[in-house]
DNA sequence: TTTCTAACA
DNA sequence: TGTTAGCA
């Protein structure tokens, strides 16, 4: 049983969850049917959460505070997933796939001019005069 | 005691 | 999101 396995067993009730993440118990469920996680369910139907699940609604909730909604969390959500598989095979990313990430960047912050992960670069060629 | 679902003064 | 109701 590798270390990959380990983090991915359903070990963690909610109320784990909520000291672990500083989440509300509603604010998980709410997540979950926006499928944010997917946590596994006992025997009594009841949520178990594991390693991966608790990491990734720290991410969501770091998102929410940079002012994203749940549409935003989950296109970027999808972007992170995507870019792992395809690091695996090609570590450097392509022009197209940069272009992608600048264009996501900019739907998600309308008018963009907090933090962007392309601060000073081309970014602002694309801003509105 | 804790968690679950559903619903809303 | 909080909170409450009624179960398991």
């Amino acid at each position: 049983m590798d270390l990959e396995s380990r983090k991915q067993l359903p070990l963690f009730s909610i109320g784990i969850v909520e000291k672990l993440t500083g989440l509300s118990a509603r604010q998980i469920r709410y997540y979950e049917q926006h499928e944010l996680v997917k946590p596994a369910r006992s025997a009594g139907n009841q949520r178990l959460f594991s390693f991966v699940d608790v990491e990734r609604l720290i991410q969501v909730s770091a998102l929410l505070d940079e002012g994203l909604n749940m549409e935003g969390v989950k296109a970027r959500m999808k972007r992170l997933v995507a870019n792992e598989t395809q690091d695996k095979k090609q570590s450097e990313p392509t022009d197209q796939q940069v272009f992608e990430r600048m264009r996501q960047e900019m739907l998600e912050h309308p008018g963009g001019s907090g933090s962007s992960e392309f601060q000073g670069d081309l970014f602002r060629f694309y801003r509105k005069r």
